[in-house]
DNA sequence: GAGTAATGATACCACATCAGTATCATTTGT
DNA sequence: ACAAATGATACTGATGTGGTATCATTACTC
């Protein structure tokens, strides 16, 4: 055998990375919301942060600047400036940092749109798949910071 | 004000399309199987699909190959040639086909991975996470083209 | 008021995925 | 031989992901 194999190939369908449900802005900003609960009233930086999470220090700045932009965080500027929660820790979920981060939230959009769908009208396909959607929706509005922490 | 608006800008992290479970490849293969199926036992050619289902035809094209390479479909060469469903109705689930097209389905991945973990070891957010996902899969693996027709 | 340490606002980039298109090769019924 | 079907690959444009890089602004301290 060669030893540079040849690719395997399948068009550009290949199997891919997989499904994921969550990007790395939403963790990241879990994971920096969390840490700041546990150092409640007490205003942090950007540099705190990244000490302590390990993550890049301009990535994490545009997210918490968009934290602040989305109601999530307080800010205060200038020399010994940073960031504060600017809600209760339990009105802050997964859910709604993915809808900040990833968008809004639908397994749905109607697969079989209008057309071609074997039973239409009660269709067995999309109540099932709202069924999903409704449950994950409600166990991922109920994964707060306060939960985790 | 200037008739071309300014954008508002928020960097490359503007809101998003939306969360998506099911990417097009899935949901077409889910349909042409579903019609496959009301014509059991019978050869159907891309070209009947297509009519049927108006979907692009070299792409359907390409997904049909897929699943014939991942055993799913049986394949005819040659003129009068074709697909067929190689496997029970019952077998051929949503979740099967997307690990086929858009790869192994794991929510998880473990947020918060080695490094920041608020409560380390019996990790409420892994579990919580985890609980949602052995839900989602059990409920796509229960949605098969047999459950459809 | 100058310096400095923080955030605010944008612009940019490499890479992967998504949703297809386009060709050419091969097989097979007539 | 021809036509009709699939098989195998290569390619493309738009979008999303995961960042980096600048410059502007604000505010505390000296
Ligand atoms: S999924 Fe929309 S009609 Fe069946
Ligand atoms: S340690 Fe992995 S999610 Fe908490």
């Amino acid at each position: 055998m060669n030893p540079a194999l040849p690719k395997v190939g399948r068009g550009s369908l290949e199997r891919k990375g997989g499904v994921k449900l969550i990007t790395r802005d939403t963790d990241y900003a879990l994971r920096a919301l969390c840490f700041m609960l546990g150092r409640k009233n007490e205003i942090v930086n950007v540099g705190d942060l990244v000490k302590e999470l390990k993550i890049p220090k301009p990535f994490l700045r545009k997210i918490l600047q968009i934290l602040h932009k989305e109601g999530v965080l307080v800010a205060y500027k200038g020399r010994g400036g940073g960031f504060l929660l600017a809600r209760s820790a339990e009105s802050i979920s997964l859910l709604g940092l993915m809808e900040i981060f990833q968008g809004k939230f639908r397994l749905n959009e109607c697969l079989f749109k209008k057309v071609v769908c074997p039973n239409i009208k009660r269709c067995a396909l999309k109540k099932k798949i709202d069924k999903i959607e409704q449950y994950v929706l409600k166990e991922l509005r109920l994964v707060t910071i306060a939960s985790l922490f």
